[in-house]
DNA sequence: CTTGGGTTGGACAGCGCTGTCAAGTAGTCA
DNA sequence: TGACTACTTGACAGCGCTGTCCAACCCAAG
C-alpha cells in the first residue's frame, strides 16, 4: 500500500508494532480458542462462557487487535460504513452533521463516507455507482436532499436504508430526525411580540426546503394567536442566501413606513437585513430588531450578534447515525422510530424592545 | 443488510435490477473469459488483446457491473479509500476540501472518509484504531493538522501515506500542496499601498497555523519594499477568530491616530474589524479600508463585501487526492512532487483610496 | 444410568476480488 | 524447421472475517 515514506520499516518503530498486521488468527492462538469464538466475542454474540470471553478480550488487548473492516464487510452483513449525502450545503451545517454523526459512529467502530450530490444533475448516475461499489449500512440525508424524491427512490431501489434529517413532508415514507421548526418560529415570533413589537416583517426561506414552510407557518400562527395582523407587504420571499435577504430587506425597509422587527428564516438572510439596516443607519436593535434562524457561525461574526434559533444539528445527525447502526441489527425489519429533538432560542443583541 | 424499507423486493423494481448483485464471475461468463482477465481489464493492466478487452468492457456495460470495494481492498493492495483529517475547522474550509477531493476521487472510483481529529486530545488513541480497522490509501491533512508533529508521526508509524495541505514548515518531511501565502499577503499589501495607504495596520493569525507567519512576512516585505515603515503599535496578534479580530481592531482604532487601512490575516478577523468600524461609525472604505484573507462565505455575508485572497482550497485538495491515488500506483516508492497552486486577489468594496 | 434440551466451541465454506505462477499462443531469428 | 522470446490467458490460492452446521459438553429429569 503506502510506498512512502519508507520510514515505517527502517526507523525502528517505537511502541506497538503497527506494521505487522495482527489478525483474528493471532488472537485465537493467543487465547487458545478457535477464530469463530473470537468472532463471537467481538460481535457480542451470546453463548460464550464468561471465562472464555475474558480470555479472548485479554488477548485482543494484549495484541492490540482491530478487526479489518473490509473483511467484515465482505464476509458479513454489516459494512461498518455510513454515508452522508449533502448538496449545496451551508458549510456549517454539513460540518455539524459530520461531527455529530462521527461522534456516535466512532464508538461503534463505524466510519463516515461523505458524498456531495448535485441535485440538479442526474441523480441515478451519481448514486448508483456509488452504492454498487461501496456497501453502506445506511445513508444520512440532509436538506434539501431529505426531500428529494429521486434520491429517496434511488436509495430504496438499491435497498439501502436511510434516515432523513429535517424532512419537509412525506413523513411516513421513511425514518427521520427533526426538530420542530414550526414551534421554533412560533417561539421566536412570540419573543419579538414579547418585546413589544407589533409590526413584524418576515422573510420566507428557499421554497425547496421543507423547513421554509414550517417556519412561515410558525410565524403566522404566533401572530394570529397574539391577535396581531401580518400587514400587507410585510412578508417577502427569500432564497436562504445573504443576497436574497439583503434584497428583501431593501423592500421591507425602503419606505418611511417600516416594521420594527424583521424575522428572517435563516441567519444568512438575517445578516442581509443587518447589512441593509447598517447602510440605512438604522440602529440595531434600538430602531430595528433582527432575528435569524440556525445559529450559524455567521450569527456571531457580526455586530451586534444575532438572536437566532439553535438547531440541534449535531444531535440530529448523531441520532440518525444511531438509527442506522441499530437498524442493521434489527431482525424484524421494522424501521426505527423517528425522533424530534429540542431546539434552543438563542437571544443575543440583535433583538430588543420595540421603539417608542 | 438494509432491512427496511422492504419496498425493494415487493415493489417491482423498475429499470436495472440493483438488488441482484452482479459479480466478476458474471462478467467473465458473459464475455467468455476467466475472471482474472476481467480483473485485468478493470485495472487497466497491460497485455490484454484489444479484442478481448472490448468484449469484457461490453459485458461490464451490459451487466452494469461495479467491482466491490471491500473485496478489492481485501485481496489487493489498494483500498480505494482516502481519508481527510481535520480539526477545529472553519466549516467552509473543510467543505471546500471535501468537495475538491471528491471531485477528483470519483472519477477514479475512490471514496472519501472524513475524520475529525481533536488535536488537544490523545492523537494516538484517535488515529491508530481508525487506521487499523480501515485501510486507506492515504490521508489528506488540513491545517492545523498539517503541522501537527504527533499526527504526522502516527501516520508514518502506521505506514500510511499522507499529503499536507498548506503546511507551515518542515517542508521536506512529506509531500504537500500549498499556495504562496507570503506572496499573497505581499500582493494584498501592495494593493493597499497602490490605493494610497501609507499607514496600514496588520492583524497576525493564530500562532499554531504555519500560514500566519508567512502572511505576516509578506506584509512586512511589501511595506519594506515600498519604503514604508510599519508604525509602532500597528501590528496586533489575533487568533483567527472574529472576536480576536474585533478586539485587535478596538486597539488599532481606539485612538484618534489610526491607520487608514487594516489588513487582517483572515476573513473572520477582518469581519471583526468591520464590526468595530461600524460601531465607531467609520465608513468603510471611505475612512477605513479593510482587507481579509481566505474568501470565506462570510466575506460576502457583509456589507460592504470584503476584499480578500481566494485560496484554491478545492484545487489543493484535488491535487492532494491525486497525489495519493497516484502514489499508490508508483513502483519506485518515490514521493510525488509537491505543488504550489495559484491564489487570486479578490478586490471587492471594503478597500478603496486612502482618505485625504 | 440413560435421555433430552440447552449451552459452548470448532470445522469449513465462502464473500468478491487480486497476486502468483504457469501454460498456451503467436511471432522472431538463426 | 526448431528454439526462443514476447505476449495472452487462466487456475488457484488466499486476503480476514462471518454464517452455517455440527460435535462436544453440561445439567436435570426419568
Amino acid at each position: 500500500m503506502a510506498k512512502y515514506p519508507p520510514r515505517r520499516t527502517d526507523s525502528a518503530g517505537r511502541g506497538t508494532e503497527l506494521s505487522v498486521k495482527v489478525t483474528i488468527h493471532d488472537v485465537a492462538r493467543e487465547s487458545g480458542v478457535s477464530i469463530k469464538t473470537v468472532s463471537r466475542v467481538l460481535n457480542r454474540e451470546p453463548n460464550v462462557k464468561a471465562d472464555t470471553r475474558d480470555r479472548v478480550q485479554a488477548a485482543v488487548a494484549a495484541l492490540n487487535y482491530r478487526p479489518n473492516i473490509s473483511a467484515r464487510s465482505l464476509a458479513g452483513s454489516k459494512a461498518y460504513l455510513i454515508g452522508v449525502f449533502f448538496d449545496n450545503p451551508s458549510p456549517g451545517y454539513v460540518t455539524d452533521v459530520q461531527l455529530g454523526a462521527i461522534a456516535r459512529c466512532r464508538q461503534e467502530g463505524y466510519h463516515l463516507i461523505v458524498e456531495p450530490i448535485d441535485s440538479t444533475a442526474d441523480i441515478h448516475e451519481q448514486v448508483e455507482p456509488m452504492l454498487a461499489t461501496l456497501r453502506m449500512d445506511g445513508v444520512i440525508l440532509t436538506p434539501p436532499l431529505s426531500d428529494h424524491p429521486v434520491v429517496l427512490s434511488a436509495l430504496e431501489q438499491a435497498g439501502v436504508a436511510y434516515v432523513r434529517v429535517a424532512p419537509g413532508g412525506d413523513i411516513d415514507r421513511a425514518p427521520w430526525v427533526s426538530m420542530d421548526d414550526r414551534l421554533a418560529a412560533y417561539e421566536m415570533t412570540r419573543h419579538l411580540i414579547g418585546l413589544g413589537h407589533r409590526d413584524i416583517g418576515f422573510i420566507i426561506g428557499h421554497p425547496d426546503h421543507g423547513a421554509s414552510r414550517l417556519r412561515h407557518e410558525g410565524f403566522r400562527d404566533a401572530m394570529r394567536d397574539s391577535g396581531l395582523a401580518v400587514r400587507e407587504g410585510r412578508v417577502e420571499q427569500g432564497m436562504f442566501s445573504f443576497r436574497s435577504g439583503f434584497e428583501a430587506a431593501e423592500r421591507l425597509l425602503g419606505g418611511a413606513d417600516r416594521p420594527t422587527a424583521i424575522f428572517a428564516s435563516n441567519d444568512d438572510m438575517a445578516l442581509g437585513v443587518m447589512a441593509v439596516a447598517n447602510r440605512l443607519r438604522l440602529d440595531v436593535p434600538a430602531q430595528l430588531s433582527v432575528a435569524g434562524f440556525d445559529d450559524t457561525p455567521g450569527a456571531k461574526i457580526t455586530w451586534p450578534q444575532l438572536t437566532t434559533v439553535r438547531q440541534p444539528i449535531a444531535a440530529m445527525a448523531g441520532a440518525a447515525a444511531d438509527m442506522l447502526m441499530r437498524g442493521v441489527e434489527r431482525e424484524d425489519g421494522a424501521p426505527p422510530p423517528s425522533q424530534v429533538l429540542d431546539f434552543e432560542l438563542v437571544v443575543r443583541e440583535s433583538t430588543g424592545p420595540a421603539p417608542r
